[in-house]
DNA sequence: AGAGTGGGCCTTTTT
DNA sequence: GGCCCACTCT
């Protein structure tokens, strides 16, 4: 059995204090934790206490004496199962060990490895990131041989993401292909061929993409009755969060692991839907109660979270949208001020009146963590950024730059890869052309006779002069110095500790590489000296390398030193805002062309997912809502263009909102 | 031919 | 703010 997600390592404990549920919930939530058996769906509206409900629903089968190791909770990120498993623990005052909290992905991964032969691979087997993937497909469309002129196809890059949308909405490539991409419609085909060379290599590779952790996941549930039979043992209570958010595929997981007890709870808000785009279908929240027709529903309609004036403008927005449930928000607040629409000349004073107005409302007292700004799309912060640095403003702008899909990141990590799956051929590729001399074509080539023997990494280990490898004299050089590392780590008094092997590879030979090829190559070794800091934690490179696969974690958030300066204000998209809450709220861009986007407005089911995302944004706030739109924006080709508000504003009646007229002094200088 | 620079353009993102 | 592409210089 695998182990499954926990905190901490186990410690006996005194026996928790009995919760008081009627005190801690109100009627609904109380009726969902208390009755929540079968099938359940919980339509739970921004504000509503939804996670409190479900942190509560598991103590209470905890209490109820169910083991932790018969749960299953499912979460949208690594981030929500943590935080939720931490809460759990804070209210039973024990670590719920055992307990199966996670991402599908996460999950997946876990049972996978127990039964990776099943599908042909080695429990070692690597994970895929998005560029792998990308790199991979590259090879594979090289593999076929195109003639180049005679058709256009699409980047690797955006096969990945056809493949990758065809697996999770379940659907046929070309299904994909004719409605997301139709100018790769004639394509459609070759991206077959594409896509089965693909898989084929792999499982060469001893890899699976991230699509093949929900999706072998799935076919292990299908096609062995032993472990379907095993699973439905294993777990008696199946928890979905944030469930408007998954696609077809985390359906039919979700239907597999529910089979056999039939207690499938899942949580969410058909409002909230904003993954369309990454194969996430709203129908599977919409059409649950038909998919399991003794469905029992559950409406949290109490919102602690926004004044009677904010959830007002999300309620009226939300209902121009036609497919929902219906629902009537209310608010536990007093009034306060309705949401504020503010038209500036142009971006730049759009951007100089928060700045602004970020700072009036701090000297008024409200703190800058309190106050966030949000957009729908990041680069539309742009300006607001240069604007924040000129007047000292500090702030965080979250996602951005992954930390551990930063290239020195990943270089280092392949070195671990490749010594545990020697089979990983985009992590002997990518070692190699580390070296001097050695480029796309020698990598591939001593990747195909290295391939070609029983054991890759004792062949490499035993040919120090590369001699078997016909290489010219300079990428023979750079061989020499590969082989010396490499021999270095296979040692038997080599560092085992995944920490230790980092050093070790960094001290062997990727300081001088890093010190010669970046020109931040101090900030680089540091992150790396960090990545081993953190790896130390582990004891086996496998589960470190597992671990970094599926975490979520952007550059400076998760290990560095880095922290956000003690007083900042947030900067984020409205998707990267999801769940959180704000005292004093913007919104940038409330125009007509930037959101809506203009890709959306000629298809209801998209222009009805740029609505909630809006309600989603305007949800976020607690007391003071801005809606900014700068009145003009450039374009090379017409010039200056005047700019409508957004319909989403358009169509609200005036009397919800108010309407500032501003003037915002220019900066002085203008970098 | 290949690297270096500047301008235009921009959905959204987790694993 | 960053990426991609085009244009230019070596």
């Amino acid at each position: 059995m695998a182990t499954p997600y926990t905190l901490h390592p186990s410690v006996p404990s005194t026996p928790p204090p009995r919760l008081d549920y009627r005190a801690a919930l109100n009627a609904e939530q109380h009726r969902v934790v208390t009755e929540g058996d079968g099938h359940v769906l919980v339509l739970a509206g921004p504000g509503s206490g939804k996670t409190r409900t479900l942190i509560y629903r598991v103590a209470y089968l905890l209490e109820r004496g169910v083991p932790p190791s018969a749960i299953l909770l499912v979460t949208f990120t690594v981030k929500a199962a943590r935080e939720m498993l931490a809460r759990v623990e804070g209210l039973l005052q024990q670590r719920p060990d055992g307990l199966w909290g996670g991402t599908f992905h996460h999950i997946g991964n876990l049972i996978l490895r127990q039964h990776a032969d099943r599908l042909g691979l080695t429990p070692t087997f690597t994970i895929l990131d998005e560029e792998d993937a990308g790199d991979l497909l590259a090879a594979c469309l090289a593999d076929l041989k195109l003639p180049t002129t005679e058709r256009r196809l699409p980047q690797a890059t955006v096969i990945g993401a056809i493949l990758s949308l065809a697996v999770n909405t379940q659907r046929p490539i070309a299904q994909v292909v004719t409605a997301q991409y139709p100018y790769f419609a004639e394509a459609a085909p070759i991206l077959e061929r594409v896509a089965a060379r693909y898989t084929q290599r792999k499982r060469q590779a001893n890899a699976m993409d991230y699509d093949d952790l929900l999706l072998g996941w799935l076919r292990l549930l299908e096609r062995h009755d032993d472990l379907r039979a095993q699973y439905a043992d294993t777990f008696r209570y199946v928890l979905v969060d944030e469930y408007q958010d998954t696609n077809r595929l985390q359906f039919a997981l979700v239907r597999q692991m529910g089979q056999g007890h039939g207690n499938i709870l899942v949580v969410g808000d058909d409002a909230q839907s904003i993954y369309a785009f990454r194969g996430a279908d709203v129908n599977n929240i919409l059409e649950f109660p038909r998919q399991f027709p003794d469905t029992t529903i559950f409406k949290l309609e109490a919102n602690y979270r926004s004044t009677p004036e904010i959830l007002q403008v999300a309620n009226v927005s939300i209902q121009h949208n036609r497919r929902q449930f219906p629902k009537a928000l209310t608010t536990t607040r007093p009034a306060g001020a309705a949401p504020i629409v503010v038209p500036l000349v142009d971006t730049r004073q759009q951007a100089a009146f928060v700045a602004q107005r970020l700072l009036e409302l701090r000297d008024e007292g409200t703190a800058l963590e309190q106050m966030a700004v949000l957009f729908r799309a990041r680069y539309q912060a742009a300006e607001l950024e240069l604007e924040l640095t000129r007047r000292n403003i500090p702030y965080v702008i979250r996602g951005g730059v992954r930390f551990f899909e930063q290239t020195h990141i990943k270089d280092v990590l392949a070195y671990l890869k490749l010594l545990v799956n020697p089979a990983d051929e985009l992590a002997w590729g990518r070692t190699l052309r580390l070296h001097d001399g050695i480029g796309q074509v020698y990598a591939q080539r001593i990747w195909s006779r290295l391939q070609a023997t029983v054991d890759p990494l004792q062949a490499a280990f035993h040919d120090a002069a590369g001699a078997t490898l016909e290489l010219p004299a300079r990428a023979r050089g750079g061989w020499q110095r590969f082989h010396r590392t490499l021999g270095a780590l296979q040692l038997p008094e080599a560092p085992h500790q995944p920490g230790q092997v980092i050093l070790e590879i960094v001290a062997r030979g990727y300081r001088p590489y890093a010190e010669a090829r970046f020109h931040d190559a101090r900030d680089r070794l540091e992150d790396l000296a960090q990545l081993a800091a953190f790896a130390a934690t582990y004891r086996s490179t496998d589960q470190l390398l597992a671990d970094l696969s599926l975490r979520e974690g952007f550059k400076g958030e998760t290990i560095t030193g880095w922290s956000p300066p003690d007083e900042h204000v947030v900067l984020s998209t409205i998707h990267q805002a999801k769940g959180l809450e704000w005292k004093s709220l913007f919104l940038l861009g409330m125009s007509d062309g930037q959101f809506p986007h203009p890709k959306s407005i000629d298809d209801q089911e998209a222009l009805e997912e740029e609505r909630r995302l809006f309600y989603v944004a305007v949800t976020r706030a607690k007391d003071e809502l801005y809606l900014t739109y700068p009145l003009t924006r450039y374009s090379s080709q017409t010039g200056e263009v005047l700019m409508r508000p957004s319909r989403f504003l358009q169509e609200l009646p005036e009397t919800i909102l108010d309407h500032w007229s501003v003037q915002v002094a220019d900066p002085a200088f203008d970098d």
